[in-house]
DNA sequence: CAATTGGTTAGCCATGTAGCTAACTATACA
DNA sequence: TGTATAGTTAGCTACATGGCTAACCAATTG
């Protein structure tokens, strides 16, 4: 029953929504605590905490709490992950593109040859 | 009161589920039929296309229809802004690890030239 | 010890999302 | 002209999400 979401189901999630995109990038640039990440968002502290708790069940964030205060760093590995995502999707874009491209090629050089024995076919319209 | 979504947010959101990904996936190797994408999934056309309208919304499917039967394609400019995104972190997160790096050579050095001056307390471990 | 600070838990509410069935439209085919 | 095909629309349900307040620990600090 448990509709077992993968990670990049959950990295993808996580990353849907501005705040936490805010909080991910803040995040690149160095730990936080909870409070500091939280400050210039205008929002209550369970609301955001629930982002921050998002974004460390997506794995995109760690977290340690010393004494009272809770800091939070970037785990670049499920950044890294999704990156990877595109980085196939592009890739086999591409591989399709230049086939494509071969594709036409050949067409256009069939189109000449045949240009070459029927010239007067070469002009007609498509649906006439 | 329209909580103006960005291109971002949406093409993370239509990412976030499987099947779409899975769309996207199989648009990569080239466009399609609503009928042959929604062929390998066990669900009912209204369900899915559900799902290929989120992707139209998000800028990362664009599809025509001619007769009765609409085709799919990819528009792989969507799918860049999001990749593009990634490759921003992390050009920051690296940054970060630099200054990090040369800071830590930073601190080696200076406890070098301190362990010159005081050979002895360079010895001594760092609680007691 | 009392008060403050930083975070957490519990629980409520409105809205959004993902799925379904049933019924419909519009093309293509015989 | 009648039937099958390919999508589409409408409308329902169940559950997830994002926000809130109120009340509650547990470290610090005075």
């Amino acid at each position: 029953m448990a509709n077992q979401l993968t990670p990049l189901d959950q990295v993808f999630a996580a990353l849907a929504d501005p705040t936490r995109r805010a909080i991910v990038m803040r995040l690149c640039a160095g730990e936080a605590s909870v409070g500091e990440l939280a400050d210039p968002f205008d929002m209550a502290l369970p609301s955001f905490m629930k982002h921050i708790h998002v974004l460390e069940t997506s794995g995109l964030v760690q977290s340690e709490k010393s004494g009272r205060v809770r800091t939070c760093r970037l785990s670049p590995d499920a950044l890294l992950g999704a990156e990877d995502w595109f980085q196939q999707q592009r890739a086999i874009w591409e591989a399709r593109l230049d086939r494509f491209e071969a594709y036409v090629m050949k067409l256009k050089k069939e189109n000449e040859q045949a240009a070459a024995k029927r010239p007067s076919r070469a002009t007609r319209k498509k649906g006439s």
